[in-house]
DNA sequence: CTTATTCTGTAGTGAATGCTACAGGAAGAG
DNA sequence: CTCTTCCTGTAGCATTCACTACAGAATAAG
């Protein structure tokens, strides 16, 4: 479903893919549309649980990088499977499906509230650290998502290594200039 | 088909919206494959135009803001059409479609050297601004269709007027930390 | 006018779509 | 063993899918 979109990717396609029969599908799931949500729920909390273990090992100074790190490892040449699903089901579902919007509202909001304690650990010394952590971590996850997206289209055009410690210097300038336009 | 993906758009829709009939689709096109290729290629082209357009009327320093300026402005509560439907078609039909892996390529190699330009504009006072300018391209183009995905899933966390002016600061940081760590 | 070309309406192809009905097997509980 | 709950296999539903064949309308060219 990742690969080929929720439209594109018929029942029979996911019985012979994952071995559990057609007619068990939907002993377990109402619909195509709540088999999707369930996935979309894993894909999400496999993020998440990423994200939590990282936390663990990482000082808040070098978490976002450690989280960029993470998120890296995960991909060959393909973007993690899980992104994809997010983005095709974001785009494709989103705007007919209210379930899945609510699912990745949820994601979405876990999500932020991890990354804003990474930034903040990587705004030390700026004013007010934590709250433009706060404001600035949708940025942050869209920006990382963009890149992760251009990365996968086309390989050469980005370098996920160093955009992994960039990240985090962009986002500081960001931060510096919303604090007040003035440099030390 | 930005709205509901490639498979999830049938030659009958396509004809009903458009008004043009079925049959006469087959006359035009090849396949439902050779008419996404088409549609893809004329909304590339829309962006280059739109791009080139701002090109003739800001200076270079204030290009990059224009150009987001610009986008924006075609921007309601939807991504642009045209955006959601290259990252549909993208997630979609790229890792299965050459014919649309090329179209994608040849876009993107356009807007890489249009954006290159502006951001040097960005990069004034640097060394070798313009190197670094190309370099971060493919980036900065990442970064704001991240940013505009984001902004359509959620437009509350993310504000894009700010974002405007923000990243061109954020990539100038970004320039700035690849001529060498130190600041003056 | 005639002729040639471009497009459309009708009808239908076989295959695949999501989903259902339901009988019966598998497995655990007592 | 029986009984109950859980799952699966078979068959089939109506609908839609991309696509084709083809006769003839519309349009343009001479």
């Amino acid at each position: 479903m990742a690969e080929r979109g929720f439209a594109g990717t018929g029942i029979a396609a996911i019985s012979k893919a994952s071995g559990l029969p057609a007619s068990s599908i939907y002993w377990f799931f109402d619909s195509k549309d709540d088999l999707a949500a369930a996935v979309l729920e894993r894909a999400m909390d496999r993020w998440v649980a990423m994200l939590e273990e990282v936390k663990g090992d990482a000082a808040p100074q070098k978490r976002l990088g450690a989280f960029m790190r993470r998120a890296l490892a995960e991909i060959g040449d393909r973007l993690p499977l899980f992104l994809r699903l997010e983005m095709i089901l974001a785009l494709e579902r989103g705007p007919h499906d209210a379930a899945i919007r609510e699912r990745l509202q949820r994601g979405r909001d876990t999500g932020r509230d991890l990354l804003a304690q990474a930034l903040a650990g990587a705004f030390e010394g700026i004013d007010d650290a934590d709250r433009l952590a706060k404001e600035l971590a949708p940025l942050a996850i869209a920006m990382a998502q963009g890149v992760m997206l251009g990365h996968e289209l086309d390989p050469d055009g980005i370098d996920l290594d160093r955009f992994t410690e960039e990240l985090a210097i962009g986002l500081r300038a960001i931060a510096e200039h919303r604090v007040g336009g003035k440099d030390p």
